[in-house]
DNA sequence: GTCTATACTGAGATAGAC
DNA sequence: GTCTATCTCAGTATAGAC
């Protein structure tokens, strides 16, 4: 389940175990409620081997989340692989993937939007220090979209809106309590759905203009992604 | 600057005073770097009495939000008191009042963001215990829609997706290192003209099919709210 | 560089006396 | 309502083993 290391790797085992014991605890005892000590007793180890690998708790969620991020990368590469579906089929299958791996573990997720709106912390979504996991993330969508023609303007900005798309999408499916998140799954493919209709209208010549408007605000919003990300291969 | 009670609210200066007190000290060193034995003792009372009123730190700057919340339902009746306005002003004017009344204060905001992700923390913004807050805010935009024309089905969802479109803006905002967040200030003048000429086509009868998908597509994810706001009084 | 053991500090939060 | 004393726990420090 969590990143391994070649043989060679002698010490990242104590990591790995401090991480997994650790999701174990959170999943079990929600992120609050577990501390650092029990996990660092779960695992084996000093309380101290627990912060020599990680800065804190917070950390810990991060790390497993680079983790699903890799898995998540993983996994659309090799649906994708096929090469037989249309951009719809291909939308849901980056999106609802993403909701496979993380399906067990809501009450952990809610730890990673912590400081969301704090810009100078470094595990917030959108720090400095996020950066790979984020464009790994828009990259996957990227691949998603695949060989799509489509306007220029919009094959730089539609990564990053899926990006924060699904990131809402996290929001939702962390509240959503129906049984198995079904709601979240109905909303994924409504939602890839209608991106597709849209694209169909707005990629047409006679929109131009109207996605000049927005563009232009986007840009100095300084949201608007300055060039368009490659769609790299899943590793 | 604060809520302040009929000469009867004996104690309810002891309760002003922390929480301004409080404010000023996370405006100063930082939400995380100011201590609630600082906030108590600048406020002159001991740390115990400082959690009589709050039930934590966060909930401090939830108070200050709230009291920011009245505020802002104040100025925007008042401004649109005179009738005088079109709708892209009347939008316009209900944004930029909120972050006129925030401008000093991006410090203090991310606080309020913490346990967005959790839900079944008080303090998130989706809770229960946030609904009158959530409720009034939308109602400052139902207001400002006024007496707009629209169509039933966006006239019920508009104010929420607005709140929405707020709650956005302030995230942006608080990110906003640009002189005095002009930023933010376009970002604002952008999106509601925007807003504004994406309603005068989704009003069209021929936009009703259109709509309508989108409509059930909130509804099966229980986004839809059940029933469009009454646009109350600044009280 | 990896890990243990132990002790300490700081700060959020609470209990219970008055 | 208010205060003092206390608790818990994240995080740091240190000193040393291998």
């Amino acid at each position: 389940m969590f990143k391994k290391e070649s043989a060679r790797g002698k010490s990242k085992e104590t990591k790995t175990a401090i991480l997994s014991h650790a999701i174990r605890l959170f999943r079990e005892r929600g992120f609050d409620a577990a501390t650092m000590r029990e996990v660092a007793e779960a695992a084996g180890v000093a309380l101290g081997s627990a912060y020599y690998y990680f800065p804190g708790k917070e950390a810990i969620v991060q790390a497993y989340y680079e983790d699903v991020q890799e898995q998540h990368a993983r996994r659309v590469a090799d649906a994708l692989a096929s090469g037989k579906h249309d951009l719809e089929e291909r939308l849901r299958i980056a999106f609802q993937t993403k909701f496979d791996i993380l399906a067990g573990d809501r009450k952990l997720l809610g730890a990673l939007f912590r400081y969301t709106a704090d810009p100078d912390h470094a595990l917030s979504v959108f720090s400095p220090a996020n950066r790979a996991v984020r464009e790994q993330s828009m990259s996957v969508f990227a691949q998603a979209i695949g060989p799509e023609k489509l306007p220029e303007d919009i094959s730089a900005a539609l990564p990053v809106a899926l990006w924060a798309l699904h990131m809402g999408i996290l929001l939702y499916f962390i509240y959503d309590q129906s049984p198995e998140q079904h709601r979240t799954r109905t909303l994924i493919n409504g939602s890839v759905r209608m991106i597709v209709r849209i694209l169909l209208v707005a990629k047409l010549p006679i929109m131009k203009p109207v996605r000049g408007s927005l563009v232009s605000l986007l840009r100095e919003a300084e949201l608007f992604p300055k060039t368009s990300l490659p769609a790299v291969s899943s590793r």
